[in-house]
DNA sequence: TATGAATGAGAGTTCATTCAT
DNA sequence: AATGAATGAACTCTCATTCAT
């Protein structure tokens, strides 16, 4: 698995055989299929993990007792780092999405669709009290993790700037805009 | 060509084969060779003519008599319509570039920074001018843009709303920012 | 065709590999795939070409204006020349057919169901003539049939006797059965 | 050995595996090796079980004190029950005897051998009694023999009849033919 | 007695590409 | 300009069998 991660991740999924996963491992190829259902299966899994790991920590922040705007700031902040801290998982995840087959995909775009609802309503609290502007909350969703998705672009960790103050950036971005002064506002 | 985006498109660049390319234009598959010097070079030649295109349409913008701000409005719309208007070869351009060889890989690679780097210069314009914030210029190109490139994981032409609204929208939400009142300006 | 004809009668299909037959014919194995979909669309072809020229010689049999009992004996001699002269294809014709896939097994089925009807009706045209005995018509072309089928298990070309003479004396113990005097009459 | 008659016999031999037979016995499939030699040896223990069993039975009957066509009548009857009872071994029997090794083929077509030359016989006796017609006994006893074998490939036990009477037909078929009248004596 | 990890050979199939015609 | 036969390497996956534990 780990060793599939770093292939996928390295060399994408199409490019990565079978062959070179056994000689990660140090198995003969056959071996692999004692362990796993095949190749598709390998990325199925890390694709299910990844998701499954987002929906969890989303729907934990949500649920904290903290001020909406708080809660929506750490909501985009942990996107960010969780692409950033598992470059790997997450580029696999991002970038490798449209080489499963049909029904692998229908499963896992209902759990992004899960993971967008619930950022949409998260907005959504934040703009019924008041601390967010008024906007079609799906386009929002889309612009803001759309945004924090292409972080696995160009995000590099060995970058000199700490990941925290990265995501401090972005949020700032994202919450405040570019633009300067009372024209947006 | 247009045989080869539609294919690329639908079923990404791996999925597709040389065969159902030869089918879609009528031709036997050994034909195609007189055309075109091979499978990657489609997309190499694909993914060249949006770079290029992209970067003459922000020279262009940039180039403009407007006010800094409305130029760089301009350009986030224009990146924004140039892919729902053509969805497919942008969604090539924008998920398929790693199927490419390494030395296509960074002379698109070096058209693309020349397009951030554009974009950020425009954004320093604007600062300059007092019209933006003051932000890291790189991280401002790569989140706005970033935002901007996710529309092609959602956007589809038949929706209800148009496309300029959706534009005007998406600009809105980056230039302001998603936040309430005071606390972003 | 032919080189699987014949390797498949030799070595039967399971165990010949595509690569024997691309060596058979001195190609690639690769190669053989611009002329056949696969390795069971050659025993599907086979097996079709086999059942199809039964059907066709035996409704032209039927339709012989001769004596029924004489359409009835020649009907057998035919299937019994017709393995014993195709003995390759006969073979995997009645050998392999579990080999094919669920659903060219109901096309051949249908098609021998066919067969099947059209000598049971045969046999009952002798009846009605007074010609034939009346029996169960089913058990009456199963056995018959099964008889001459059997045919393929051990004729051996190279044989002294004449096929001729050999497919009479079938007949003869068919038609007139093996017990002596007027105890079967 | 059960579990791999049934899996023999549903789905093939070829198109078993080991794993599927160990799965039926809930053993691992390693865990086989501790009973049986492999894969053959199951298929060659039936395959030498039956044709004993065949042999066994064919030589009590003719040893019994009655009328030779009645032993014959009997031999024939028997060999059409014991496959009916026993349609699973019978069909793996005849038909994948030649997914044995050659060893193992020869020694058992020298137990096929075995019981034709018994029924051979046993009709050559018929034949000096007056009692059945003098035809070649090799002939008859493949005719015989393959009528009754072919029943393997259409006899289903749930059907109506009863498997007596349909032995009973058989015989008639084969010891009376099925011309009428005198024209067959 | 049983496991289950591992093997290693081989299967059928796909495919971008070449090239004589 | 176009064919289409042929290549040859690579691919995923299967499977009977072995063996240390």
């Amino acid at each position: 698995m780990a060793a599939a991660v770093r292939l996928f991740h390295e060399r994408g999924f199409h490019a990565t055989s079978m062959q070179e996963i056994a000689d990660a491992v140090g198995l003969q190829k056959g071996s692999l299929y004692h362990y796993i259902g095949g190749k598709e299966d390998l990325l199925t899994v890390i694709m299910m993990e990844v998701i499954a790991r987002y929906n969890r920590k989303l729907a934990e922040i949500r649920a904290m007792r903290l001020p909406v705007r708080q809660r929506l700031e750490l909501a985009v902040r942990e996107h960010l780092i969780g692409i950033a801290d598992n470059l790997a998982m997450l580029t696999i995840f991002l970038r490798e999405s449209y080489a499963l087959g049909p029904e692998q995909q229908e499963l896992l775009g209902a759990e992004m669709t899960r993971y967008n609802t619930m950022f949409e309503e998260l907005y959504l609290e934040g703009v019924a009290a008041g601390e967010l502007r008024p906007l079609d909350p799906k386009l929002v969703g889309r612009t803001v993790l759309g945004a924090c998705n292409w972080l696995y672009r160009w995000y590099r960790p060995d970058g000199g700037r700490s990941l925290d103050d990265l995501a401090a950036s972005v949020v700032d971005i994202l919450l405040g805009g570019i633009a300067a002064g009372p024209s947006a506002c």
